[in-house]
DNA sequence: ATGCACATGCGAATGATTCTCAGTTAATAT
DNA sequence: ATATTAACTGAGAATCATTCGCATGTGCAT
């Protein structure tokens, strides 16, 4: 879409990047994908527009965006990089172990914690990696999307 | 020493498995480990108390180890697998991003909400994982470890 | 002492990610 | 439109941590 493409091309201009094929389509396949998909799985959503483009061509395009903040990445559960599109607000996940389901949540009490854990030891917080994992409770199973059950 | 030993025994017979001259040797250097180590420098340790002793074995001891619960395994920042002896009690990490060094905290506050959140998204909370990045400031320059810096 | 399931060392295999390099192309200047 | 050139791309090799396969060795119950 017109959107999506314009922050591409606001982006890739601003650090002297070239706009091509395949960044198109791997910026549009990215904008759209709201289940963390790894970069092979992507590669799969872009092999089905145009099957030229190459894995590494993906690689190297996600670290472009990853850099000019087109993207986030995320290591839920060692092993590979997933990836989703930058997000408007910022937000932490919690994983279904049975499912491999992805949840986002947010918790400014959780993030406050932090930050005054780390002034207690001396530091300042520059960053930090926090991933739930958990089990529907009884009550809750509605949804069964078995996305792909990889964690751990 | 005798009781890091008789430890080592214990778990390895309630669980059906040999005690041999590397587990001995391996769990030994594990114990007195207080540095979050990777494997190959885990490995370096051992052999140097007896060269013969490979880095499979290590890889696979450390595995059986794990299983039993005589360790743990961080993977603080992608890329190798750290390894620290079963805590006593449980402890998070911050990870000074300018040297590598590892400090350890709790903080029975930020466990308590994990749980809170995902109870209120319909999850039962079974494990998590919390790492904090950060830059020492200014007043609180005492340590200057630089164990190794390889933090992202 | 014997037997055998478990353990070990070595090298090969794996799997995700990165790198190399020769050929292509977008962006800019004639 | 054409030339120029720095960026980009595809294919495959290379890396790196970790795991496997297999022939050989050994702890330990009988
Ligand atoms: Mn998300
Ligand atoms: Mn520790
Ligand atoms: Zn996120
Ligand atoms: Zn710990």
């Amino acid at each position: 879409m017109t959107t999506d493409t314009d922050v591409l091309i606001a982006h890739c201009r601003e650090s002297g990047q070239r706009i091509t094929g395949p960044r198109r389509i791997i910026a549009d396949v990215v904008a759209h994908a709201h289940d963390h998909p790894d970069i092979s799985e992507l590669h799969r959503r872009v092999a089905a527009i145009d099957p030229r483009i190459s894995l590494s061509t993906v690689y190297r395009t996600l670290k472009v965006f990853a850099a000019t903040g087109l993207i986030e990445r995320h290591s839920f559960a060692g092993g590979r990089v997933r990836i989703e599109p930058a997000a408007e607000r910022h937000h932490d996940h919690l994983i279904n172990v049975d499912t491999g389901e992805v949840v986002e949540f947010r918790s400014d009490a959780i993030e406050l914690l932090q930050a005054e854990v780390a002034k207690q030891l001396g530091f300042e917080l520059t960053g930090y990696k926090l991933v739930l994992f958990g089990r529907r409770t009884a009550k809750s199973d509605e949804q069964g999307a078995p996305l792909r059950p990889n964690c751990e």
